[in-house]
DNA sequence: CTGTATCCCCGAGGATACTG
DNA sequence: CAGTATCCTCGGGGATACAG
């Protein structure tokens, strides 16, 4: 359970459909996660549709028109999730510094 | 960096070891955390340790006994990570369903 | 545009045995 | 007791090409 939201892009995607407004196209969220191919980003929304977090909408138009929304479930993990993000940034340098100390023995 | 609190161990380790008081010897957490491996247990630790979360203090006697020990820094993952945890006790139930219903089709 | 199909590599992590 | 060493498997995930 944990270990699905632990992913590697799981977190990503969350949080840039949430700043993209809770909706938006397959596309848009490429853009909007660097670094991800369409294979990950596909599997990752298909994981959260799959889990009730996320809603698949498909237009039948050419060219073809997908969008997928944040769910009230969906919004719901978003709370936790900063949680950790706001965590990170807080304690990143704190963190980096540990490492270097550890390191140089 | 929340890659590395992702992987398999880190978390339960984090939990077990506040839930035995913020400071654990290597077999205690051994039990703490069932199913986890000697060789898990000694890298998860080990990265905690070089990322300043957790104090490795050995005491040399026969047989040895090494004692881990939760830093400031590591107690204050455990409110973010806190939240993950009650996040999937309240939400696992529809979580279920939802994938239920989805693989029923 | 929104995916799927293939191929492939690498590293997480399990099992087991051994050591100071 | 508290690890390390080795071996090995498995699947996450990248790159690329193709499809509706």
């Amino acid at each position: 359970m944990l270990t699905k939201i632990g992913d590697k892009w799981t977190i990503f995607v969350v949080l840039s459909l949430d700043l993209l407004g809770g909706r938006a196209r397959f596309s848009e969220l490429e853009r909007a996660v660097p670094g991800i191919s369409q294979r990950m980003l596909s599997s990752t929304l298909k994981n959260l549709e799959r889990d009730g977090m996320v809603i698949r909408e498909v237009f039948p138009e050419v060219p073809p028109r997908v969008e997928y929304e944040m769910t009230e479930l969906g919004r719901r993990l978003l709370h936790p999730t900063q949680g950790l993000v706001d965590w990170a940034k807080e304690n990143w340098e704190q963190v980096r510094e540990a490492q270097s100390r550890y390191d140089e023995r």
